[in-house]
DNA sequence: TGGTTATTTGGCTAAATTACCAAATGGTTA
DNA sequence: TAACCATTTGGTAATTTAGCCAAATAACCA
């Protein structure tokens, strides 16, 4: 692999390395319905403050959500729907994991 | 979260994640042109044979592709090719990100 | 059978990630 | 100004990941 092509990869690593935790991926579906205080997040995720603001530090350096001073709270959103269209991809590979394992099963 | 609700983004996680690593990223578009034996993923890493032969085993454990034995190679191949749409995202993303950046650059 | 090639697995170390606590920061309100 | 929210930051321990080497496995050929 050349440099140039490997930083490219890297780049698009980043950004899904993102999105690579349970945690991240429920605000993202979260953020996805409504914009949402850290407070709220944090009451739903059912973590620590610190964490959650850690995890959406992380989707914030990669791109994925915007973060909006409002008053005493900051407000996120998810700053590219295109996300979303990820998971439809993810599920049916899950499905379809599924499904083969499913047919193994018969078989034996 | 809800304990079920959160393993169906852990499922998710766990795809993703297989996904969030350059060298990963490199293999799933050279299998999107075409299948390869491990040899020549190899040569176009440039990593070690066993390096490369663990990065093939997340892929497939994630689901994301297929190994099939021929003669004294094994050939990998994309399993299911929606994944490709999750590089057009990324790259958006990325891409903003590198317009916004240039943006406060312009305005300072 | 013995040797060679292709690939996987196990073991190891270094580096990265995660989650919590405690402390710092920033805005609001009494 | 002091007390109080909401949030971020720093530090730390536990866990996971990455990549290399060496050894094991598997298929092929002489």
């Amino acid at each position: 692999m050349e440099r140039k092509l490997f930083n490219q990869y890297q780049a698009r690593a980043n950004v899904i390395k993102a999105l690579a935790h349970p945690t991240r991926l429920f605000i993202v579906d979260e953020l996805s319905r409504s914009e949402r205080c850290v407070c709220d997040l944090r009451d739903m995720v059912g973590a620590d403050f610190s964490t959650v603001s850690k995890h959406l530090s992380i989707l914030k350096n990669a791109g994925i959500v915007d973060a909006e001073k409002r008053g005493a709270q900051v407000i996120y959103r998810l700053r590219i729907p295109c996300v979303l269209h990820f998971f439809e991809c993810v599920s049916q590979i899950i499905e379809s994991v599924a499904k083969e394992q499913l047919q193994l099963v018969e078989i034996s």
